[in-house]
DNA sequence: GCCGTTTTCGGCCCGACTGTTTTCAGTCG
């Protein structure tokens, strides 16, 4: 289940949409939406807030609050049941549909009494939507090309998924003569954890070839709209790829603006107009002379609107504008900054490579330490041993000792399973053994949110248990992850000196960005580790790292980013409180 | 409905593209 802040921006989210689609005030719809936002991400429980602290939440001010006051109390809110009765469930699905906006679903549903999405395509299909007023014979084929779509898929891809895709096409469009500089903006270089569309920039005199070749690209199956200053294709694999090429004065400008998002962005041009400045994917402008301002590089814009330049990830409204203006921003951990890698596997258990191998692999990468941590016996499939486990220590114990020459020291630890009581694999006489020790949660997914909470809270108190690996066991687009109070899950890990992780496997994500947040409020520290089962995974440490700064973690936050020294008397420091 | 270094009233980001329009509304980001 969500938590209650998710579920009151859910609520508040409908209702805006809902008020959208009768036609209310587009700027009582704008307060709702951004209410929605601020209520799920704001740090505390907003449940056990009362009206003066749900007023102290941005966005929300007396009507909004009355309403969570009323939502909390009963359940419900008397003006969303309402909006409710006045409009189906299935009206504002159709929005969903790409082209269909708040403005034609309720067109649909009033003059065709269309309520669903599968009701549309029937509508279509019967031609009654030729004698309906702004609905051509070409809005028929989008709508159901667009049913089509969303149905194929939720439309979103992962980030490794689009990172390759984008790298690929801007490998392709860097190649063009007149090709000054190519990126890519948007959610991709946010690093979201999925990713809706990919935006392109290219900065170029003269857009022509640079569409011409785009429209033209092996990635294409179709083209959704062209222009002179952007074209958007559709992948064969269903993805949305839009390319704006600007010219090269505006590249700073133009990067900034597509980078968003849109409520930071939002954020910036309220900022440039109180500085009698106007803010556009051209440039920053003097509001009434018109005269250019800034536009060559981010980093000009954001010094004329008197901030640091704010990396991507933390461009989303959070308060990075507020914390620029102050001088707060965190400086952001690097992928540079980390040192080592603490949750890998090798062919022991599940994984690809042999010791050996992965060892070599990650010394490729520069790091200074490096910890295998294998699975434990009670993942029955993988057949540890204690025997086994104790041999690949000998070994790994040897590799370290024949690499005096080289930088890289060797970790000996392992993946332990959490049991639903929270207890873990081995006694702690043989987990004294282990350098350290990564316990997650495989099995059990579906127990109660107190008997989650419990497992977890009872894992961290276990001396020898370091990080507690993807700590929400969720699949992005597969599986939600386990329903558990977090915060206090977060305040057990602080207390304890227990590390969370932030596995950077794409489909993973875990802890996501949000929850960082929340849990670096509690004084916790983070790993952010691999989880490789391959070689080339181990590469995905860069989307850990993106996580990790999308939840405005710094190096001092994160220990594999910390000495080996430092790591070592952390992992220490509990087993010696405990004797 | 929210908000306040121009404001307690009157603003609220703004430009591009599409489709259906003969001048613009809707959608999107």
């Amino acid at each position: 289940m969500p938590r209650p802040n998710d579920e009151i921006a859910a609520v508040l989210q409908e209702y805006a949409d809902l008020m959208a689609i009768t036609g209310g005030d587009a700027f009582k719809v704008r307060a709702y939406e951004k209410a929605a936002r601020a209520v799920a991400g704001y740090p505390e429980d907003v449940s056990r807030l009362d009206e003066t602290g749900l007023r102290a939440i941005p966005q929300v001010g007396r009507s909004i609050a009355d309403k969570v006051v009323e939502y909390l109390r009963t359940g419900t809110i008397a003006a969303v049941e309402e909006a409710r009765a006045r409009i189906p469930a299935g009206v504002r699905e159709l929005t969903a549909i790409p082209t269909l906006g708040p403005k034609r679903a309720q067109q649909l549903h009033e003059r065709l009494h269309v309520s669903s999405v599968a009701e549309l395509a029937d509508a279509i299909h019967q031609g009654r939507l030729e004698d309906l007023r702004g609905f051509g014979p070409k809005s028929a084929e989008n709508l159901l090309h667009g049913i089509a779509l969303l149905q194929q898929s939720g439309g979103r891809v992962l980030l490794d998924t689009a990172t390759e895709t984008a790298e690929e096409v801007l490998a392709e469009l860097s190649r063009i003569t007149g090709c000054v500089r190519c990126g890519y903006a948007g959610s991709l270089r946010r690093m979201r954890e999925t990713v809706g569309d990919i935006d392109l920039l290219v900065a170029a005199e003269d857009s022509a070839p640079f569409m011409e070749a785009f429209t033209a690209l092996p990635h294409t199956a179709e083209v959704i709209a062209r222009g002179g200053t952007k074209t958007s294709v559709r992948t064969t694999t269903g993805l949305q790829l839009d390319l704006r090429v600007l010219p090269p004065d505006s590249w700073g400008a133009g990067l900034q603006y597509f980078t968003g998002s849109k409520a930071h962005n939002i954020g910036l041009r309220t900022l440039a107009l109180h500085h009698g400045l106007k803010l556009s994917e051209y440039g920053l402008f003097q509001a009434e002379s018109g005269r250019p301002v800034a536009s060559r590089t981010e980093e000009e814009v954001y010094e004329r609107l008197g901030l640091p330049w704010i990396p991507p990830p933390l461009r989303e409204d959070r308060g990075e504008i507020t914390a620029g203006l102050h001088g707060e921003l965190p400086q952001p951990v690097r992928q540079e900054d980390l040192r080592g890698d603490l949750h890998t596997h090798t062919d022991l258990t599940d994984g690809l490579a042999g010791l050996e191998e992965m060892v070599a692999a990650a010394a490729r990468l520069g790091y200074s330490y490096y910890a295998v941590t294998d699975h434990a016996p009670n993942l029955f499939m993988q057949r540890m041993t204690d025997e086994k486990m104790l041999a690949q220590r000998e070994r790994l114990r040897a590799l370290d000792g024949a690499g005096r020459g080289r930088r890289m020291r060797l970790l000996h630890g392992t993946e332990l399973n959490i049991d639903p009581e929270g207890g873990v694999d081995w006694p702690e006489e043989f987990l004294a053994g282990f350098d350290l020790c990564v316990a997650s949660v495989h099995s059990h997914l579906t127990l109660s949110r107190a008997e989650q909470t419990r497992r977890l809270v009872h894992a961290c108190e276990n001396p020898y248990v370091n990080i507690i690996g993807h700590p929400t066991g969720r699949l992005i687009g597969r599986r939600p992850g386990i329903d558990a109070d977090l915060d206090q899950v977060f305040a057990a890990c602080a207390r304890t000196g227990t590390a969370l992780e932030i596995n950077a496997q794409p489909d993973r994500l875990d802890l996501r960005d949000e929850d960082i947040l929340r849990a670096r409020r509690h004084g916790v520290v983070f790993a952010v580790d691999s989880d490789a089962h391959t070689i080339g995974a181990l590469g995905a440490i860069r989307y850990g790292v993106a996580t990790a700064q999308r939840g405005w973690l710094t190096k001092d936050d994160v220990l594999n980013a910390w000495p080996l020294t430092r790591l070592r008397r952390f992992l220490l420091a509990k087993r010696t409180v405990h004797a």
